[in-house]
RNA sequence: GCGGGUGUAGUUCAAUGGCAGAACAUUAGCUUCCCAAGCUAAAUACGGGGGUUCGAUUCCCCUCACCCGCUCCA
C-alpha cells in the first residue's frame, strides 16, 4: 500500500467508521490525543495481547509472567531516575515564542561548530550558562531573547488517600518495567527459577507527552507488552542478540511484511547512559519510519540502583558458581499500540473496481482478524437456519451473523473489517444441508456440509 | 505548551442575522438476493460556554477538539 499521510486519515476515518478506535471522550468534544477501542479494536488488541503472552511466556520455557500495580512507592521513581531525568529541558524564545530543547539546540550548534561534547544530563542552568556564553541564536527567529530552561515533569502526578499534600503524591508509572524490577527478588524465589530467566508484563503507562500525535502511535496514555530478561553479567550481549532476533521473527509471524521492517541500532552518542547497546525495530507506518520496539542491554543500572535507593540486597546468588552478583538485564520492550497500528497499516487495502471506484479492505491474518467468520444467509427467509450454523461456530470461533441488506453488500462490509471467511447459507442449504464457504484473500468458494464446518476450521485461527 | 489554519447529520460537502439541504452510510418494509441492485418510508447535525441582538449556526470573546509546524524512542 501507499505509505502516505492520506493513508493514516483513511485508516483513522475507518478505524471510527468500523468500530476499532473511536476518539477519546467523544461527546464531550474529545480529549486530546486519547483514543478507546470499540468492539473490533478490542478484540484485536486482545489477539494480539494473547500471541505475545503465548510466544514470550506460555510457549517459552525462559519467562515468567508478573502483573504489577501502576501505582508505586514514589521512591521507585526516585530509584529509577524518572523524578530527575524523565523530562527534557525545554527554552522558549521570547522573540518569535518558539520552543526548542535546550539540549537539542546546543546539540546542533555544536555540531554546525565542529565541537564535540555531550550535553546529556546537565542542569537547567548549565544549559542556560552554555547558550548565553556561546551566544547561540534561536533556530527559528535568530534572536537571543530566551526563557529560563524548565524541565516538563513526564510523570503523571496523582494522590493517594483523600487530603492533597504532598506526601501522598504518587506518580502514574512511566513504564511497567519498574514493577518487574522490584518485584525480581518475589519472582526469582518464588518461581525457583535459577539465570537466566525473564519476567514478562502487560500493562498501562503514563506519560505527559510534550508532543503526541500520529493516532495511536504516541499518545499520553498507553499499553506495553515488556520483557527483563535477567542474565549473568558478560552473557548480556548474546542474550541480547537473541531476543533481538526472537522478537524480528514473531513479527514477521504475526504478518508483517520483512520490507517495512528494519533495525536500527542506535548509535554511540544516542545510547541511555546505562545502555551497552540498543536496538529498534521500526516499522514503516502510514507516516514513515518509527520505532515499534525498543530492545536495550540496560546492564546491572535498575537493580543496582533500587539496591542502593532500598538498601535491599537484589543480588542473585548464583549455585553454580557459588557466588553473588548483580544480574545484567536485556529488555525487549513494545508497545501494543503501536503493534495495532502497524498491524492495522499492513492489513489496510485499497482495492480498485471494475466500476473505477476504490474500497477499503483490511486483510488481517485469520489469527487476528476480529471477526473470523461471518455467517450470512442468502435471504433473511432463511435466518432460521442460518442462525443454527452460526449459534454452532460462534463456540468455536469469533463469529458474526449478518442479514442486514444484500449478500454483496455484506461481503464488503465483512472485507472492510478484515473477516477471512463467510459462511454462506442460501436456498439449496435448506436441501442439501450444506453451506458455501468464500475465502476473502483467494475469493474462492467451496461447498461444505454443515456438520463438517468445525472441524474444518479447526487450526486456522491459532495465534503465532 | 507556542505559532498558523479548521470546526454544519455517522461520513463528504452545501446554504443562511429569521423553518438548516444533498449524496453516501444507518434503520424499517417489499424483492429466490452470491460480491456496495432497485423501490417505499424513517431517524440523525450547526463542538461547548458566554456576549452583542427582538432574534446568532452565521458577528465578537473564551474554551475544547482536529490539521500543519516545533518531535522523539514504547
Amino acid at each position: 500500500m501507499a505509505r502516505t499521510e492520506h493513508a493514516l486519515a483513511s485508516i483513522v476515518a475507518l478505524c471510527g467508521n468500523r468500530g476499532f478506535i473511536y476518539q477519546g471522550s467523544g461527546i464531550y468534544g474529545g480529549l486530546a490525543n486519547s483514543w478507546d477501542y470499540g468492539p473490533y479494536g478490542t478484540t484485536l488488541k486482545q489477539r494480539v495481547k494473547a500471541a505475545w503472552w503465548k510466544r514470550f511466556v506460555e510457549t517459552c520455557p525462559l519467562n515468567v509472567g508478573l502483573d504489577a500495580a501502576i501505582l508505586m512507592n514514589p521512591q521507585v521513581w526516585e530509584a529509577s531516575g524518572h523524578v530527575e531525568g524523565f523530562s527534557d529541558p525545554m527554552i522558549d524564545c521570547r522573540d518569535c515564542r518558539t520552543r526548542s530543547r535546550a539540549d537539542q539546540m546546543i546539540d546542533d550548534w555544536n555540531q554546525a561548530e565542529g565541537i564535540e561534547l555531550a550535553v546529556d544530563g546537565w542542569t537547567n542552568d548549565q544549559y542556560l550558562a552554555y547558550i548565553r556564553e556561546h551566544e547561540i541564536k534561536c533556530p527559528a527567529c535568530g534572536e537571543q531573547d530566551f526563557t529560563d530552561v524548565r524541565h516538563f515533569n513526564l510523570m503523571f502526578k496523582t494522590f493517594q488517600g483523600v487530603t492533597e499534600d504532598s506526601l501522598s503524591q504518587l506518580y502514574l508509572r512511566p513504564e511497567t518495567a519498574q514493577g518487574i524490577f522490584v518485584n525480581f527478588r518475589n519472582v526469582q524465589r518464588t518461581s525457583r527459577r535459577k539465570l537466566p530467566f525473564g519476567i514478562a508484563q502487560i500493562g498501562k503507562a503514563f506519560r505527559n507527552e510534550i508532543t503526541p500525535g500520529n493516532f495511536i502511535f504516541r499518545t499520553r496514555e498507553f499499553e506495553q507488552m515488556e520483557l527483563e530478561f535477567f542474565c549473568e553479567p558478560g552473557s548480556d550481549l548474546e542474550w541480547f542478540e537473541y531476543w533481538r532476533s526472537f522478537c524480528w521473527q514473531w513479527l514477521l509471524d504475526l504478518g508483517l511484511d520483512g520490507d517495512n521492517l528494519r533495525y536500527r541500532d542506535h548509535s554511540d552518542e544516542e545510547l541511555s547512559f546505562y545502555s551497552l547497546a540498543t536496538t529498534d525495530i521500526e516499522y514503516l507506518y502510514p507516516f514513515g519510519w518509527g520505532e515499534l520496539w525498543g530492545i536495550a542491554d540496560r546492564t546491572d543500572y535498575d537493580l543496582k540502583q533500587h539496591m542502593e535507593h532500598s538498601k535491599e540486597d537484589l543480588r542473585y546468588f548464583d549455585p553454580e558458581k557459588n557466588e553473588k552478583y548483580i544480574p545484567y538485564v536485556v529488555e525487549p520492550s513494545l508497545g501494543v499500540d503501536r503493534l495495532i497500528l502497524a498491524l492495522i497499516s499492513e492489513a489496510y487495502d485499497e482495492e480498485l473496481l471494475e466500476d473505477g471506484e476504490t474500497r477499503t479492505l483490511m486483510r488481517f491474518p485469520p489469527a487476528l482478524a476480529p471477526v473470523q467468520i461471518a455467517v450470512l444467509p442468502l435471504s433473511n427467509k432463511l435466518r432460521e437456519g442460518a442462525e443454527s450454523v452460526y449459534r454452532e461456530l460462534v463456540q468455536h470461533y469469533l463469529c458474526e451473523y449478518d442479514d442486514r441488506q444484500s449478500i454483496g453488500r455484506r461481503y464488503r462490509r465483512q472485507d472492510e473489517i478484515g473477516t477471512p471467511y463467510c459462511v454462506t447459507y442460501d436456498f439449496e442449504s435448506e436441501e442439501d444441508l450444506a453451506v458455501t464457504i468464500r475465502e476473502r484473500d483467494s475469493m474462492e468458494q467451496i461447498r461444505l456440509p454443515m456438520d463438517q464446518l468445525v472441524d474444518y476450521f479447526r487450526g486456522k485461527f491459532d495465534l503465532p
